[in-house]
DNA sequence: CGGATATTTGATGGCGCTCAAGGTTCGTGG
DNA sequence: CCACGAACCTTGAGCGCCATCAAATATCCG
């Protein structure tokens, strides 16, 4: 029904493309037009910073491949991690109502980034009101994840918190077509973890073990580095974790989970 | 230049007029719209619960008078506030591209509360392009308010976040026009402050009696209960608080803070 | 005045921070 | 192939910020 896909950098078919059929269905000159957006990207290679909290916004980004995070800092050097963007995702939706960027941007590892001019994008949804729906729920998504991060900084224990951020990882990257299996690729250092989730790195190291010790997951330090979830039911009971927040497309499930019919 | 304002519930006079025209120039028809938007509001007594995470979305609310908070909670009661809506503020814009909400809503005190459908609101952005900008923009700031609150629970101690937290809500009262001086209203109970920093209650009763004994606020816990701010450069100091991120209109003064002209 | 809600204060303890040192993995260049 | 440095992970010891528990006080409302 579809032809072959175009393959982005570092040979994955389009996280993007892929993301956006789960809100609508896309014809083939959106699909294009989607994979068009994922060229020509600016490869970098270890930590960088690429924008600046208060610095203009050239546009809006697109994550080809790799990972970036978004943080804020204080002055004295402590850091919040406010967010990742997988690849697929897009950075500074908000320079489309804004010009200034209320985030710092780095990138985590290697990473190709694609910077698109808001009047670029802006024609974009004119002639594809479809998509200008389908990555406004995006944005959406972003503010939906924001405030399960503060439930998990705020009010979560360590335990909690770390196994719920490790679960939203491993179900974008599932949803973005990057991770399959029980396995998932985990570029993020126990510093950057503890800076996302109010820890100490001390702390996320001690938390990773239990997790690892209880037999949930386990931890692969080569790199590229990964984590393998090993069961799925016992850690998601242990976060609380509810993935309705990640879906776009269908409603979220209202039932109490686990009780799914027999023959149905 | 213009007439005299629609007083709106509680006699205040549009608090979202006002925040509007912080970030474009308003028409008398466009002014008339958004007065027509905050009428004819629901009135809530205590502590209401308003909407259900997880709910369908009736459309876009408008709170008149009173505050509204929005929050999610665990399982076994924990509960993090994600963000408080003053008299102006907007609910669930999201509603526009996503009809279930993420968030519990609930009002504090006395509130009023109207409800737009979301064609209503599609109507009004198709005829006032310049106010669905403007709205946009309230949407935008809404996330740097979120990204500052994950800062504040996330890497501030207890007395930072807290100063921080009272000193967003005097300038938020102040931009529409609901404060003025050094005093402003302060509905919020401790456990709710509380809920907002992830911090306990007894916790919060003891900080704010450490600001109060440095002199620099009065805590007036008459109700209507009531803020003073004493002494704001040294608390401003202390939470780190940079009002950038609430202004809509003009971009971040990127230099440093403290250091206007003499004769300028 | 009585009941409900919110604030205040003390005592105690634990979760997670800090400091410090040693181990591992990996990239680079000899 | 090995040596070396950088970044990261690991583990222990001690402690502090803040949570929890409990009880008294204050404020408001009817």
């Amino acid at each position: 029904m579809v032809g072959p896909e175009h393959s982005t950098a570092f040979g994955v078919a389009s996280p993007l493309l892929r993301k956006i059929r789960a809100a609508i269905t896309v014809t083939d000159e959106e699909r294009y037009a989607i994979e068009m957006l994922e060229r020509d990207g600016t490869p970098f290679l270890g930590q960088t910073q690429i924008l600046a909290d208060g610095a203009p916004c050239r546009g809006v980004g697109i994550v080809e491949a790799g990972w970036v995070l978004r943080s804020k800092a204080l002055s004295d050097g402590r850091r919040q991690v406010i967010n990742f963007a997988l690849p697929g995702d897009i950075l500074c939706l908000d320079a489309l109502t804004f010009d200034r960027a209320y985030c710092d941007l780095w990138t985590i590892g290697r990473a190709v980034v694609t910077w698109r001019s808001v009047e670029e994008i802006e024609q974009l949804f004119t002639r594809f009101p479809h998509l200008a729906f389908a990555i406004r729920r995006l944005a959406v998504q972003e503010e939906a994840m924001l405030s399960e991060r503060l439930l998990s900084v705020g009010r979560r224990s360590a335990i909690e918190s770390v196994s719920h951020l490790l679960l939203e990882l491993w179900h974008r990257l599932m949803l973005a077509g990057l991770a399959g299996g029980r396995a998932f690729p985990m570029p993020l250092s126990q510093e950057v973890i503890g800076d996302a989730l109010g820890l100490s790195t001390v702390h996320v190291n001690r938390t990773l073990k239990v997790l690892e010790r209880k037999g949930l997951i386990r931890v692969d330090r080569h790199r590229p580095r990964s984590i393998i979830v090993l069961d799925a039911p016992r850690i998601e009971r242990l976060a609380g974790f509810k993935p309705s927040y990640l879906d776009l497309g269908s409603p979220p499930d209202l039932e109490p989970r686990g009780h799914r019919r027999a023959n149905a």
